[in-house]
RNA sequence: GGGUUUGUAGCUCAGUUGGUUAGAGCGCACGCUUCACACGCGUGAGGUCAGAGGUUCGAAUCCUCUCAAGCCCACCA
């Protein structure tokens, strides 16, 4: 016996199917021919990361895209890899060996890294799995990872060769400082928050004077390392004090009065002091006028000792109010105003960012983002939605070099080594010849130094940012710098699907590099999807307790369920508020598929059944099913080549529901058309199997209860629009009959009418006479109906409730259960209504300007309309006159 | 400061190139053990389409402005 469980129970089916797949090798790609491929890389996931409804989100679109593109008969390589992510796995493993009394520095690099690798084996097979639980059907034969040999090899080949081309150089520059991280960190990964402050005015007098200027400054500690004061050279209050010298006061150092034309004399004072070892406009202030930089903070947010005996060591806040107070002392705190600023945050761990004078590796991007806006502007990418491509040619547009280095321990190493050759005879003459300080950037290790010889050359400490390997993912992955077979086949991309938060992160970054090293854009379409966030549009964060786990759902509600929830009513580029009704909702639909797949199974039994391709249709219904099928399909596919899915999911939902449950197996249920279930059943199945892969593939085993190896519905071919079918005329006409069960359905509402009682029908159908006939006995069984008369017109029914709706008069002779009083009362209430709807009509054809401008069938319309709504308020008062 | 998105029923969202009495789901109300499904079925209530102008015979839809919320970018000390 074909057995079909009363509700769709997802975890066991889930399990079962994912095995089925697995088994098939689904997601392996063939890679034969580069004709007819579908390519996307999979956004390499945090390693040892757990699965976030970030990550379902990703994967949910993602495989849609894959299955679909599969049933569509393509050779769809979906690659799914993991990601080492420098900064947020060295954090994780730092903190949890600090847990057990491990420091980072008493371990050593070497056994650090170590330990790293053990927690990313461990955590890889995790995520792994998570993934495997959302149905990604992607290629795990070729899952790659950013930090394995092949991802390495091409990371440091592009390191090299960007460095040849001059497009990596070092450079001792004022860099974002995470305190906490210990590293530097891009400008991209700063994030900016306004947040409340003071402004704080500070007196300096100049040398041996008692004239004075006032500075505000939002950080006053700097103010130990200012070299200078600065104002606009047009400033009318500050015209004697130019080349003048002040005296720093505490530090009592002298700085000289400069005139600058990057001072806003508006703001403030109009008096700056410049501290170039500590803000990135000072800094550059001081390049012109060649001013010393003093550096008063230290990497780990502690004054240095040029901040001076009297503060060095203290943390920043503390030498804030230090200074504040000192400054105070002496008298030379003017005041102090509240004022809201904004300070960069680290991305990682949200500590304030300092700014700090450093040497790093920089990439040199402008030749880059010249040849990604060259690709852009070509219109070789597309991006959906189509406005996130203004956001991304104008980052580029206006790009800052990407500072690479970073001061972790895990990740790839800088190929760069420096021959620290010491002079053995240290004195004047041959120190030049032998202090060889040569810098080696080579692919391979250098046994020596070129120039000089020596044996113990010494490696960069620094790797690089994660987004780096990130940025050569979509050929890395393919085996790039080597021409592999996969890297001919599968490159460029057909797709890069991710989240638009990562847009400037990593998509610039990969077309940027594409550009350079592959000549061509990495893939044609740009798909980016919304964030995620919870019932009130907030982020889902762990400080907020508002997240929500997606495994959690799954385990709960399914998989499928989980999916639809995340794509059914959302739009490219948009974020999406969830909610576990969501899922629940979801849940429910995928219950009522299953259950409508159990009546179609049981209607079909258990002989071995033939899926027919294009059935005969018996009467109506039947007609009218195949007609909203292919209409469905047609549109289905329409929304699939623009990419809205939510869209073909939710036409699909609407369809399986309600045209197909609620009205075609209702009315067919006394003379089921076997083959036409099972190949309308079959096209459902078809059609939503990339929204809802685990319980479609399970019901698809039904119909072939005997197969010892039947196909997987995941191969099938996606349905494609039969458009003869596809008939305006017979689903008007079905349109009628579901006009009347649903008339009568709510007469018998309104006249409380009980449910089990079968009532008599009248129906004058005037030109739906011929066709309805046909269908009495169907009206008759969902409208519950013990006589149901149908004629092209007659005389009034007495004692009758009446309904005219769509042209139909409606009698239902309810005898004594009829109320006149209750009967009048509906009446005057549908002519109410009616008479407000024909006053609309009567207003726009009174217009002249209306009927000589508008286009005639819209005229005519509008005349239709009118003519069918007198006849209707005609009718409903003749009956209220019968009534009296 | 620049850019951008959003504002439609209590909530989440559809509304194609301007032409129906503006739709769906959830929630709500009433009624149903109808033999696929109570994770269900039927019926219903609920909206000055953020506001103000304008274009048009006709605007939720196009234009302008205003208001509100969100996001991105920017070296305002």
């Amino acid at each position: 016996m074909n057995e079909i469980t009363k509700a769709y129970l997802p975890n066991e089916v889930e399990s079962e199917i994912a095995q089925k797949w697995a088994a098939a090798e689904l997601g392996h790609a063939v890679g034969k021919v580069k004709k007819n491929v579908f390519t996307m890389m999979m956004p390499p996931a945090n390693v040892t990361g757990a699965l976030h409804l970030g990550h379902a989100i990703t994967l949910t679109i993602e495989d849609i895209l894959a299955r679909f593109e599969r049933m569509k008969g393509k050779d769809v390589l979906w690659l799914p890899g993991t990601d080492h992510a420098g900064i947020a796995t060295q954090n994780v493993v730092e903190k949890r060996l600090l847990e057990k009394g491990i420091s980072r520095d008493n371990l050593g690099r070497e056994k650090f890294v170590e330990k790293v690798w053990e927690w990313k084996d461990k955590y890889h097979a995790r995520i792994s799995d998570q993934i495997k639980k959302m149905g990604a059907s992607c290629d795990w034969s070729r899952e790659a990872f950013t930090l394995d040999d092949d991802r390495s090899a091409a990371v440091t080949h592009a390191f090299v060769e960007l460095y040849k081309k001059k497009l990596i150089y070092r450079d001792k520059k004022l860099v974002n400082w995470c305190p906490r991280c210990q590293t530097v960190l891009s400008d991209i990964e700063v994030e900016h928050r306004e947040e409340e402050g003071n402004l704080y005015f500070i007196r300096y007098f100049v040398s041996a004077t008692d004239r004075s200027i006032c500075v505000a400054t939002t950080r006053p500690e700097t103010m130990l390392g200012d070299t200078a004061v600065a104002v606009h050279p047009d400033d009318r209050r500050y015209q004697d004090f130019i080349g003048k010298t002040l005296i720093l006061p505490i530090v009592n150092r002298e700085i000289p009065v400069v005139a600058d034309a990057r001072v806003d004399p508006k703001f403030g004072t109009g008096a700056v002091k410049i501290t170039p070892a500590h803000d990135p406009l000072d800094a550059e202030i001081g390049r012109t006028h060649k001013l010393p930089s003093i550096v008063v903070i230290g990497p780990h947010g502690k004054m240095t000792k040029h901040a001076g005996r009297r503060f060095v060591g203290m943390p920043l806040h503390e030498a804030r109010k230090a200074v504040v107070k000192y400054l105070d002392d002496i008298g030379n705190l003017e005041k102090i105003e509240k004022h809201a600023h904004s300070v960069g945050h680290c991305s990682r761990c949200d500590a304030t960012i300092e700014p700090l004078e450093s040497m790093q590796w920089f990439v040199k991007m402008q030749p880059l983002a010249e040849k990604a806006l060259k690709i852009v502007k070509k219109g070789q990418i597309e991006f959906v939605p189509a406005r996130f491509e203004k956001e991304f040619t104008r980052w580029l547009d206006e790009i800052h070099d990407w500072c690479i280095s970073r001061q972790l321990w895990w990740g790839h190493q800088l190929p760069v080594w420096y021959c620290k050759k010491v002079p053995e005879f240290a004195d004047k003459k041959n120190k030049k010849k032998e202090g060889c300080q040569r810098m080696i950037v080579s692919e391979t290790p250098p046994k020596k130094c070129p120039t000089c010889g020596n044996l113990s050359l010494v490696r960069d400490a620094d790797v690089l940012d994660t987004w780096f390997s990130s940025g050569l993912w979509p050929f890395a992955t393919l085996g790039w710098p080597k021409n592999t077979k996969d890297f001919k086949t599968f490159y460029p991309n057909s797709v890069l699907e991710t989240g638009y938060d990562i847009l400037f992160f990593w998509v610039a970054r990969m077309v940027m590099l594409g550009a350079e090293f592959t000549g061509k854009a990495p893939f044609k379409t740009v798909y980016l999807h919304g964030l995620v966030r919870d019932e009130q549009g907030r982020k889902m964060s762990k400080s907020l307790g508002n997240g929500i786990d997606p495994l959690a759902m799954i385990e709960k509600y399914g998989t499928d369920a989980l999916r639809l929830s995340l794509v059914v009513g959302s739009t490219p580029g948009t974020d999406l508020k969830f909610s576990e009704t969501k899922v629940t909702g979801q849940r429910n639909f995928v219950n009522k598929l299953w259950n409508a797949s159990r009546y179609v199974f049981g209607v079909l039994g258990d002989k071995k059944i033939e899926i027919p391709s294009d059935p005969a249709p018996h009467g109506l219904p039947d007609r009218w099913i195949l007609s909203r099928l292919n209409r469905l399909i047609l549109e289905a596919n329409q929304s699939f080549e623009k990419y809205a899915f939510g869209e073909a999911a939710a036409k699909i939902q609407e369809f399986v529901w309600s045209d197909f449950c609620d009205w075609y197996l209702e009315i067919t249920k006394d003379t089921p058309n076997k083959k036409l279930l099972a190949h309308v059943l079959a096209q459902i199945l078809r059609l939503s199997h990339p929204f809802i892969p685990f319980a479609t593939e399970k019901l698809w085993e039904k119909f072939f209860p005997n197969a010892k190896k039947p196909k997987l519905l995941a191969t099938e071919k996606y349905p494609r629009s039969l458009k003869a079918h596809i008939n305006p005329k017979i689903e008007e006409e079905m349109q009628i009959v579901i006009a009347i069960i649903s008339a009568i359905r709510s007469v018998r509402n309104e006249m409380n009418v009980e449910p089990a009682r079968q009532i008599a029908a009248v129906v004058y159908a005037g030109k739906f006479e011929p066709f309805l006939k046909k269908q009495s006995s169907e009206i008759k069984k969902l409208a519950r109906l013990s006589s149901l008369v149908v004629k092209k017109s007659g005389k009034k029914v007495e004692n009758a409730v009446a309904k005219f709706e769509a042209g139909l008069e409606i009698y239902l002779p309810l005898a004594k259960l009829l109320d006149p009083k209750v009967e009048k009362k509906r009446l005057k209430a549908d002519l109410k209504e009616t008479e407000i709807y024909l006053a609309v009509i009567q207003k726009k054809l009174a217009n002249e300007d209306f009927t000589a401008r508008a286009p005639k069938n819209v005229v005519d319309a509008e005349r239709a309309k009118l003519q069918f709504v007198e006849e209707k308020i005609q009718k409903i008062e003749e009956r209220l006159k019968i009534l009296k």
